[in-house]
DNA sequence: CACTCGTACTCCTCTAGACGACTCGACCTT
DNA sequence: AAGGTCGAGTCGTCTAGAGGAGTACGAGTG
């Protein structure tokens, strides 16, 4: 693989130089998707610079979303830019199915290879917001649940979802995420009637965590969901915050007239 | 200003502890938009570590874009993205009115005094692409409909609207941005009967010409939505591209469970 | 054969400096 | 008063290390 050399009369940084030459060597294709960079040894050897101005370097390239480093292991160049949207996800006088139910079916539709990871359940006390989200009395215990969303092995969508403990018990709720059908199907027999959601979409820049957690190229924006769950009796069943990968969605709603 | 300390209980490492406490002075109000954040040398001397560490927390809030470095001079808190939400825009299940009725209502509701400007209406033939999206054939004409809309005189959102000829035909469309009521409420006196709406939610960066035409600052992202409306026998009546400044919109949906 | 363990390799975080470039205001010169 | 010089303060880039933690894989063990 050709990555020449610094050239100390080019006025541009050593560190941005390297990294042209990376970014180079992927645009020829010398470094294909998945391939493994020169570990930050060997650029530091062939460059003759220091640890840091190696790690710079890459870091452009990280930012850019060009690679992704991987501890232990090595830095890869990434599959190139989503330009196939994933999900179209349809609702509204459609049964709603939740999840990983809901993620696979859509996934599956456009083509992808839907996953899971980072699968956590809790159960705890529920803090002042989410107490007043799911208007819960003092005391009242909560099941949390974490979960990211991947999409050919490319984090697309992380989810963390609140439920009242007294609602969750029994509902086998970790099923949900393993297949198809999931806890709303169960609420009735639980003698609570699921009646509709309310959805609030928006978007926004994602914080440092957030892109690190969906691998996201610097400048691009993530969709906001906020979904609530209700019951015939207008209460409350469930909240839902979702951060989507903007490129990779588009949501669709069908609005009657009247 | 307060900024804690390093917690070496914590698991995270000290760089993402400082950025959390720039991030949280940023939030709570001590650094406003526009104010210098302490200086590299003050921040070094403040938590004890070394330069390196403190630029790798300042560059966490840069890749945020919360702040943003000026060579020379020091760091500065960005402008805030807009905070008050302009429109919670409620569909579903609500009589759907369009184009300024919708947008008036929900901007007064939410405090802000509503306008629209660079209103333009034309007809003419329809492109390929929208005689595809509204299933018309060769050579037929569509009215277009363009305009942008103001909340407190600044711009929030653009639409571009296309309306077969003859769907338009004598229902006196400009009456529709200029009061309530409009086109949706004289369908059906023309033989067309409004049934429903899709739309398309997503989010994206602008391009410089929309990042003018919306007044946006660098690192804005813009919510795109496509609403198609149709009638009872599923032909689409109206196209319409909305572009909307991604701080100042929350969208709402209600969806039925099933 | 299955399993554990050690080791090499990788990226992650941090230290403690150095020099350079840019900005701005104080001071000096004209 | 106008203009130039200079220094303090700031961020940009880089060096030369260090220990840590995660991964992969082969050697040794049962």
């Amino acid at each position: 693989m050709q990555l020449g050399a610094i050239d100390r009369a080019d006025d541009r940084p050593p560190y941005r130089q390297i990294a042209d030459h990376l970014r180079a060597a992927i645009d020829r294709g010398d470094l294909a998707a998945g391939d493994k960079l020169p570990s930050e040894a060997v650029l530091i050897e062939h460059y003759g610079v220091a640890r840091m101005t190696v790690r710079q370097a890459v870091q452009e390239l990280r930012n850019e979303g060009r690679v992704v480093a991987e501890h232990g292991r090595g830095t890869f160049v990434r599959q190139p830019v989503q330009v196939r949207r994933l999900a179209s996800e349809r609702f509204a006088r459609r049964h709603r199915e939740a999840g990983l139910a809901a993620f696979s079916v859509e996934a599956q539709k456009t083509g992808f290879t839907p996953n899971v990871d980072q699968l956590e359940v809790s159960t705890g006390p529920a803090t002042p917001e989410i107490r007043d989200r799911l208007r819960l009395g003092d005391g009242e215990e909560v099941v949390v649940r974490s979960r990211r969303y991947l999409a050919d092995g490319q984090p697309v969508e992380t989810a963390v979802s609140y439920l009242p403990a007294s609602v969750a018990a029994g509902s086998r709720i970790v099923e949900a995420d393993t297949g198809p059908g999931g806890i709303y199907a169960r609420l009735e027999d639980m003698g609570f009637e699921l009646d509709h959601f309310t959805e609030e979409v928006s978007a926004r820049m994602p914080s440092a965590e957030e892109r690190r957690r969906l691998q996201l190229t610097d400048g691009v924006p993530v969709v906001v969901l906020v979904r609530t769950a209700y019951d015939t009796t207008g209460r409350p069943l469930e909240v839902c915050d979702t951060l989507k990968a903007a490129p990779a969605y588009v949501l669709e709603y069908e609005v009657p007239a009247r």
